[in-house]
DNA sequence: GTCTATACCACGATAGAC
DNA sequence: GTCTATCGTGGTATAGAC
């Protein structure tokens, strides 16, 4: 574990505290020590935080958004013309996201409150980077949604995949504020939650759109 | 706008700082010059940055849970036996959050960006804060989730409570990654948006719950 | 009680020696 | 590729003026 480059060490130190901690409350001092490396190395590898946080998520993101792809390939495949099963789609795209472990102590694995935190960052530096990581998978979720909802027009489909995706983030990485009103026998595993999650998207998704109330123009 | 008192000038400074931009990114020497006031008169008046980011929401959150409490309260006195219509709940939940418009330029009231940043926000102490300001409210809507969904197990109100918060933060506070990508016609609109996310929520508050798979226990 | 001036230490970032 | 010194800015604390 202490034979890594120094690359390595600076990302997987990082890592494991932003997911932890967020991006703000972790100073990049902080990172150097708990990765055993040089005070300015962090700059010469990544050329600032941001860099660095770039780096720390994509080096995830990617092999991520790949088995979504697959998963979603597949169901195409399998279904060429006709509706898509909504609830497959569903699953292609929250089920890697979860998947990912490196930290076997943590409950969450720790891409997943990553994204999470980086979905909820109010810098612009973090829509960026999103926005980048995640334009190839938006677009080819969206017509799949499009396909397995055919009779929901586009716009109502934007505006709900953002509900789904702030549903999912905020109960990944989400503090549990309320944990003193948590019911006996809540499952707090997190794949449980993540299926409990498909099925209350995929009702949301699925119901129709109410008429517009006139005064709601933007 | 200028002749009120120290206090209200760096509330009103900060409110508006924090809620285009969120909390760790606005330094007090911002606040301060914004309000025109001196270097320490926030350390005075609100102990630290912390302690104005409490009060910032405070001040708004008051209200807006009370008018949540009182649409409640006559949903309940119109309902006093069996369950309670699902929608209305919802709309109490939601809706005094994006009523309150301090600031007629911005799309967004500042008081939901406010709360959605806060619930967003890794630092434990915006947890300590959302928990204070929210436990009661926290407490009468699961009975009245409980009360208008008689079917579905407690823990899993619990759960879909959380979805609901996760979805309606994001789509306030979230900024728009993919607007690169929005249909035509899409409506920006708080209004519209807010009621389209509560027939959503509404949809996947009313779907049953699948069975347990094994191996999901914690 | 209210406000002001000033100082302190941690932070992100950079330049230059090795 | 690595290290050290240093800069400007941030949150915070406090002593003292009104």
């Amino acid at each position: 574990m202490e034979d890594l480059d120094t690359k390595t060490r600076i990302l997987d130190a990082a890592e494991k505290l932003f997911s932890d901690n967020g991006f703000s409350a972790v100073s990049l001092r902080t990172i150097i020590k708990a990765a055993g490396v040089n005070t300015a190395s962090v700059h010469y590898h990544f050329g600032s935080k941001d860099g660095l946080i770039a780096a720390v998520f994509e080096r995830r993101a990617t092999p991520v958004n790949a088995e979504r792809l697959e998963m979603l390939d597949d169901i195409e495949a399998e279904h060429r013309s006709g509706p898509l099963p909504l609830k497959l789609v569903l699953q292609a795209f929250v089920f890697p996201v979860v998947r990912l472990r490196q930290d076997p102590k943590s409950e969450r694995p720790m891409f997943a409150r990553l994204m999470a935190r980086l979905l909820n960052e109010p810098d612009p530096m973090a829509a960026t980077i999103v926005h980048d990581t995640f334009t190839t998978i938006f677009a080819r979720f969206s017509t799949a949604f499009a396909r397995a909802l055919p009779e929901l027009p586009p716009e109502e489909i934007y505006i709900r995949i953002h509900f789904a995706v702030g549903a999912m983030a905020f109960s990944i990485a989400g503090p549990h504020f309320f944990g003193d009103h948590k019911p006996q026998g809540t499952q707090t595993n997190i794949n449980h939650i993540m299926r409990s999650l498909v099925d209350f998207i995929e009702a949301g998704m699925r119901t129709p759109v109410t008429e517009t109330v006139p005064g709601d123009e933007t």
